[in-house]
DNA sequence: CAACGGTTTTTAATTATTCTAGACAAAATA
DNA sequence: TATTTTGTCTAGAATAATTAAAAACCGTTG
């Protein structure tokens, strides 16, 4: 039980790497030193020493540290086995949800969830926790936490959320100078949509990739922690029901690509007039997808 | 150690005053009935009625369960303090940052929080995890948390983004139907401004609450979960850094009661576009006094 | 006297434990 | 027999206990 000592054994074998740099004899820098090395506390970096002078690497009195011989592969200390799964715990959980089409006021169990994550439970708890404040999930009044969206007043809540924020970073994009790094993005995404339209009787399952790097490109303008925070979950939701309404699939991102040109053309114009009137129209369009591919499923 | 037994306690107090309403010899209800009158599981009804038998209290066999005698206030459990703390958590983490005016950068020992709020650690590992969602507090990679802002990066964003909800905002507000209750809100909004207009010389401390007010009436036209999840922030910094900046207080404020007028003419005479523009000029004054309340105490 | 190392105290991450919720099936009621 | 109620059991959530790590403290040393 109790805290891994993780920490300890990767260190041990940062410093076994940097005593292989040296050479024979040589001396150790500070213990202050090492801990900037490793990336851990003093504490960590003794006890390192601790087990180097015991396996007879060095030899530590004080400050007198040397090296004795160099670390063969054999010194390392095995890690057993690190769940890198703790990184992108969101973008797995809300791909879950999606994929397996989990309704609306379903109750998550931390436990089952933490298992299947592979992460620990409070890491998965604090990410609940995270959550609520998309209005996402929520504790239950009994203990736990339940599964709020995806109803149709979070779709369209979201859309409309979606749509302040894209127009506003569309009014930005129009104000942006000449020499701004967006415009060869911007042409780059035209030429892009271009080819993809000329394909797109084969090949029109590509757009949802496509879109979502035209709608990220457009809120790149706008330099805001706020704003990238909900893109990350806005873009991910509607990638998927991009992919997953398959209904008229061909249609439909044959007439998007159309509105995604329109935009660009207004853009470069620098028309601002147009190019909300045109990001509006297709925002509505996104909105209206995304609750019919809801239709389909939910029925709470 | 391990969880506490407060819901059986207060549910064994609950099945008391229930008790207590029971005529002599009179039977209690099914179990799962009890549930609902207790709002707890089978399991804590049952452990109850183990102890109201105990007691003498009723008689219980099998479905069988009588009322004895009539409970007594010494019969009832004491609760060993609930600490409401978690309650509204939010706002007084807020309050200590902003009171105290906590720098940025500063680590944040969520065992010393918790003392000092009196929750548990959990709970506040929890709340921390909910604010990094904001951009307000981060992980450290040696473990714990740290406070970012409010930096003069973070102060800008925010009063952006606030710009961006609210103007939004403002747009839906000028096409709200006559019969919608906005429009009383605001008559009487203009006429408690125009009394504290009066009355400036002795009241402008006033003012700050009458400006949280007149903004959370613009934004409760727009009914969206993550617009009123960021409201409560927002607000909330917005109210105590203008409590704070006593420079020029009045004139401030004397000058805020011209534009938060100047707005509302223009929404009740209908003009989108002078709304807009009103209200493009106090966000950009409410910008300028948060950040130059920032200069004050930011040394980072 | 400034950097370094030994020691101690405090904090954070994780497990273990207890209480609670929920499920199932047997039993009782109608 | 159909329905409700209860006894029993399993899994889950909240919290305390525990160990690793961080950080503070203070004497030492070059």
């Amino acid at each position: 039980m109790a805290r891994t000592d993780m920490r300890y054994r990767d260190a041990y074998n940062v410093l076994l790497d940097f005593c292989a740099e040296l050479e024979p004899e040589a001396r150790l820098p500070a213990e202050s030193r090492l801990c900037e090395i490793a990336g851990v506390s003093r504490t960590v970096v003794r006890r390192c020493l601790g087990r180097l002078k015991e396996r007879g690497i060095i030899a530590w009195e004080g400050r007198d540290k040397r090296l004795l011989r160099r670390p063969a592969e054999a010194d390392r200390i095995a890690r057993p086995d690190g769940l890198q799964g703790s990184a992108d715990l969101e973008q797995r959980f809300l791909e879950w949800i999606l994929k397996f089409d989990v309704p609306a006021n379903t109750p998550l169990s931390v436990a089952e969830l933490a298992r299947s994550f592979e992460v620990p439970q409070h890491e998965l708890k604090e990410f609940l926790a995270g959550l609520s404040r998309f209005g996402l999930v929520a504790r239950r009044r009994q203990g736990g936490w339940m599964l709020l969206g995806f109803t149709r007043g979070f779709a369209v809540e979201l859309s409309d959320f979606r749509a302040v924020l894209e127009l506003d970073a569309v009014r930005h994009l129009v104000e942006a100078p000449v020499d701004h790094p967006i415009w060869a993005r911007l042409e780059a995404l035209r030429a892009e949509h271009l080819t993809l339209k000329a394909r797109i009787e084969t090949d029109f399952h590509a757009f949802s990739k496509l879109d979502e790097a035209f709608h990220a490109a457009l809120n790149s303008v706008v330099k805001n922690r706020f704003v990238a925070e909900f893109q990350k979950v806005v873009s991910l939701i509607f990638h998927y029901h991009y992919l997953w309404d398959k209904t008229h699939e061909k249609d439909r991102n044959e007439a998007a690509i159309g509105e995604h040109l329109a935009i660009i053309d207004a853009l470069e114009a620098r028309d601002e007039e147009a190019a909300v009137a045109a990001a509006r129209r297709h925002l509505k369009t996104s909105k209206t997808t995304l609750l019919s591919s809801l239709r389909y499923h939910d029925l709470a």
